[in-house]
DNA sequence: GCGCTTGGTAACAACGTGTAACGGGTCGGG
DNA sequence: CCCGACCCGTTACACGTTGTTACCAAGCGC
């Protein structure tokens, strides 16, 4: 289900607790976001106007500052979304914070994967709104006699037999042939990877996962596995796509 | 099974002070309605685009927000029956509901048997002037072929046949329609389909019976429900509407 | 040749999802 | 009041996917 072309969310994580300001970054990180610590409304303007900013989680309590109104200015002079989060779970406060134009609340202390939940469904939902057209990625590849049908997410194999790929499989292809005959790295194969895929943890730990996963893909597109033409290794640095694929529009 | 014949109505209980809210729902409920909490217009808005709402109990007084204005607003935009639900019995505010378009005004406190009287009388008619003139939120929907009927409740399979759904089957495909090529959670779903009031930030309980609900609605929609083509699966996520459906007027 | 590193892969474990089967709950007649 | 039909959540199991571990072979420098 990836798309071509993903970028990695970049998420500003404003609280003025240290220790809750690094729980929270270290969290998104392990998560396969950027994220960015600021404190103060300062800070939160130069990350806006120096880069490109997702999503903003934004405490409700900044010392002097109030979230509340923050978050009303961001709303009047720029569309990021915003998650407010609170200490505070009395009912009043968190309609406050809907009325402010908050996309979602949530109260501390908060399950994580609750809060990568309602990340997730904010960023996907900004993501489709700011797009009104499909961005569906429409090209067909063909490689070999292969055929991939990027807009049915389909492969056919030369004898036009559809292959059943798993997600993680056709994510794998799709980085393939958007980096032809570019030699990756396990780490750069699992950052595209994990950025497109389900939910995912981008650490230097990669293991020998891509290694399984890689065969298990030549297993299915190589005639002869134990040879590959198409997905060769490059020893000591990664693999590499190595035929040429044509790319045409549907 | 398919029992053609009065809907339970959906009534949307609006009050910004919690004890009323729930006095109120539970009264409701327990005359044979389901009764919807929310506090916000925010939240107003979800449920009229998540699902059918029969009738609206505003309350005059909400925060900062106006329930004149929102009346107001609904009338330009919807046409969903309100009563106005006022503490004031001030004249000049009892004439200023009607102006709005408020189909009928309350004032707190009241008998709780007046109040059904009034919903009633408004429920019926409302659902008089539905059958005989225009409007009420009766779009009808149409995908892949199928029909859905948002004024009858009824789902026509391709070949014109009607399709029994049970409500919580009603309801989801609701939802789904609502928010079609959006990934949903499980939780996003029980909490859109749950009259548990808003438990947004309580449990996440749900258990598979999202999924056995996904399942039951899939056996009736999907001609092969081994390979859905509607209602797909987004692993690791939850679930997605992903065919494209259109919106008609009846 | 000898070691050391790197890659292939079988076997296993962990996890998410589909679904059959069961049972409690509700509703509407007899 | 009971009975049957239906709705719906729970449980248990099957199955596919994906990461980990362990072992072996291939490559490479000496």
């Amino acid at each position: 289900m990836g798309e071509l072309g993903v970028t990695i969310p970049r998420i500003l994580v404003v609280d003025d607790d240290p220790e809750m300001r690094n729980m929270m970054t270290q969290f998104l990180r392990q998560n396969g976001s950027i994220a960015l610590p600021a404190a103060t409304e300062f800070e939160i303007s130069r990350h806006l106007e120096t880069g490109r900013i997702d999503l903003i989680l934004l405490d409700v309590m900044l010392g002097d500052e109030n979230g509340l109104d923050i978050c009303r200015r961001l709303r009047t002079e720029q569309d990021v979304p915003v998650i407010m989060v609170s200490a505070l779970s009395a009912d009043n406060q968190r309609m406050a914070g809907y009325e402010v134009g908050a996309d979602d609340y949530i109260v501390k202390p908060f399950n994580p994967k609750l809060l990568l939940a309602r990340v997730k469904a904010v960023l996907s939902r900004a993501r489709r709104s700011s797009s009104l057209v499909h961005r569906r990625n429409t090209k067909t590849y063909t490689f070999s006699g292969w055929t991939y049908d990027a807009k049915r997410d389909v492969v056919l194999s030369p004898a036009g037999v559809q292959v059943a790929l798993s997600r993680r499989e056709m994510a794998l292809l799709q980085t393939l042939l958007a980096n032809q005959h570019i030699p990756l790295t396990r780490e750069e194969i699992a950052e595209a990877l994990d950025v497109t895929g389900d939910a995912a943890q981008s650490q230097d730990k990669v293991g020998r996962s891509i290694d399984m996963l890689v065969a298990r893909l030549r297993s299915k597109i190589e005639i002869d596995p134990k040879d590959p033409r198409i997905l060769k290794t490059e020893r000591g640095t990664g693999y590499i796509f190595s035929v040429d694929a044509t790319e045409s529009d549907t």
